[in-house]
DNA sequence: GCCGTTTTCGGCCCGACTGTTTTCAGTCG
């Protein structure tokens, strides 16, 4: 059983719980329970099996180890079923419309009999909703704005989409002269691989000016609420975007606040309430007097922390690494010497050898590695031996035609079904560069699909596994596989592990990195481009290698062409 | 239900906005 399915299970109880009216603690306890089994690096079935404590997990104690436990072995827990037979079924899907909450969505139950979204929404367009005290036609209007939402989307963007929206909001933003200051925050400044929506901070002269600008920006579609402190809008594309008003001294409160995680701002305000302090937007407090709130510098410093950068704070370690001055010297764009994962023509590219390479040396790259597909890929006209064999040594003249940019011969090869490789080994073993990847038979049982890349891993002729679990964010599942076992492999054989930039892939996924690295294994960044402007997805790959806790040294890409020539020759473990 | 550098009992993160109130509950982030 999978951690996620774990943790569904107690939000599942906390659900069920906020129903009941029963105590928020304990509601509390049980959603920071599901937090932690979610975000844990590791499976909480293996970390059963050899026998770790896991109370001694934050937010999980006796009891709620004694309910993994009970999970783990039954699939659910009497806990749950219990709750589940005194409410209906579908009251907790209720409670999940916007608008909603567990007290309106018991109401409606109760007075109206409303036990399904279809009946809510017959509900809202029949008026019934004001009949009840506390309602009335602007909350029905309301929730049905909100059901609309629901059916469209999962109500998530690809950060790469949010980043175009702000790109556009931020040169509008900047152009104003009542706005001082702009940043954003939330899950987009954590670099989260998809964004539900936008928080957006903001200094101004004049607010009821930076107001009217604001919702003068031509691409907002609703204006959901406004007020002195904040404005709420909706963009195309159903974004929403919070504006909030800060005063210079509150700014750095706001920042933290507003980035979270959640968990990672609740976290923090357990240390501050241990000194009697208290930490919201606007500030750290002792009593009525201000400690610190320009800077979040200053409020970690203050919280005897270091500053944590933002792609950390997910209550995963990082404020304890913080207090020991441990926080690791992540990974930034500027360490990156060359890009080891691009398509050109050749298979399924835009572009040509040239043009690729041109693009490269005008992002100041030392070296580019070309990797088309082999044959497998027929629907990307995948290589055999002979143009594989012809390819590479188009690659390599018009290497040496060059002299500030290093092309790499390479491939991308498929790992076909058995773990073989779609190409002779012989040609391979000739080539500057292999990644091997998986494009198909994603359903396989964990024992194989494991075996299969095992194998792959050990060919001997492998630099590197590109986008490990082939998942597409929202799109496709990954790939089922014992990674520990994957990772050790990688290990023994010195193969990187890709974390592939494609916005829709960002595989391997943050957690994984840090396991991955835990586990001795190496990696590399790569963008996977199909075309010139691809080449630019570089910092999203980047995003997800700090949000797993990476530095420099554990990605073989931030190495200068000449220390990677030296490595890729030395033999094969190292 | 969790947690402990004043605690094994008694706390538990904090504020804005809306709608329908006429002082606040519910929801949201």
């Amino acid at each position: 059983m999978e951690n996620a399915q774990i943790a569904d299970i107690f939000d599942e109880v906390a659900d069920l719980l906020e129903l009941s009216e029963a105590d928020q603690f304990r509601i509390r306890s049980y959603r920071s329970a599901a937090q932690t089994v979610r975000g844990l690096p590791r499976r909480m079935e293996d970390m059963v099996r050899s026998g770790e404590r896991l109370s001694d997990l934050p937010h999980i104690g006796k009891s709620t180890a004694e309910k993994i436990d009970e999970i783990l072995r039954t699939g659910t827990c009497a806990r749950l079923k219990e709750l589940q037979k005194k409410l209906p079924a579908g009251l907790t899907a209720l409670m999940k419309v916007p608008q909603l909450g567990p007290r309106r969505a018991k109401l409606l139950y109760d007075k109206l009999g409303v036990r399904t979204i279809e009946e809510l929404k017959a509900a809202c367009e029949q008026g019934r909703l004001r009949e009840i005290p506390s309602l009335g036609a602007k909350t029905e209007q309301n929730i049905l704005r909100g059901l609309a939402t629901i059916g469209t989307s999962s109500g998530r963007m690809l950060l790469k989409a949010a980043a175009d929206h702000v790109e556009a909001l931020g040169r509008y933003l900047s152009g104003n002269k009542s706005i001082k200051r702009w940043e954003v925050a939330g899950s987009f400044r954590r670099r989260s691989e998809t964004v539900g929506d936008l928080d957006i901070l903001i200094e101004a002269g004049d607010r009821s000016a930076a107001t009217e600008a604001i919702l003068k920006y031509p691409g907002i579609e609703t204006v959901l609420s406004r007020g002195p402190e904040r404005v709420t809008v909706q963009l195309g594309g159903a974004l929403q975007v919070d504006f909030r008003f800060f005063e210079p001294e509150a700014f750095g409160a706001a920042l933290l606040y507003f980035t979270g995680s959640k968990s990672h701002n609740i976290a923090l305000r357990r240390l501050v309430q241990k000194r009697k302090w208290k930490l919201n937007e606007y500030g750290l407090f002792s009593g009525r007097r201000r400690l610190a709130g320009a800077s979040e510098e200053e409020l970690y410093r203050k919280l005897g922390l270091e500053w944590i950068p933002p792609e950390l704070r997910e209550d995963r370690g990082e404020i304890d690494a913080a207090a020991h001055k441990a926080i690791p010297d992540l990974i930034e764009l500027k360490d990156i010497c060359g890009d080891l994962h691009s398509h050109t023509k050749a298979t399924d590219g835009a572009h040509s050898l040239q043009e690729m390479a041109d693009a490269a040396r005008a992002r100041g790259y030392e070296y580019l590695a070309v990797t088309d597909h082999s044959k497998a890929v027929s629907v990307a006209k995948g290589l055999d031996e002979s143009r594989l064999k012809k390819h590479a040594r188009e690659i390599r003249k018009l290497n040496s035609s060059m002299k500030d940019l290093w092309l790499l011969a390479g491939v991308e090869v498929d790992i076909l079904k058995d773990g073989r490789l779609d190409l002779d080994e012989d040609v391979l073993a000739e080539l500057d560069w292999v990644v091997a990847s998986v494009h198909s038979h994603f359903d396989m049982s964990k024992t194989e699909m494991t075996r299969r890349l095992v194998r792959a891993i050990e060919s001997g002729v492998v630099h590197c596994i590109g986008h490990a679990s082939s998942r597409l964010i929202g799109r496709r599942s990954p790939i089922d596989a014992d990674w520990d076992e994957v990772f050790a492999a990688c290990r023994r054989h010195g193969v990187r592990l890709e974390i592939n930039a494609q916005p829709d892939r960002l595989d391997l996924r943050d957690n994984y990195c840090q396991r991955a690295k835990e586990a001795g294994a190496g990696f590399v960044i790569s963008t996977d481009a199909h075309k010139l402007s691809d080449l630019e997805f570089m910092p999203f790959g980047i995003g997800v290698a700090r949000r797993g806790w990476l530095e420099p040294r554990d990605v073989l890409n931030t190495l200068p062409a000449a220390e990677l020539r030296r490595v890729l020759k030395a033999p094969a473990g190292r």
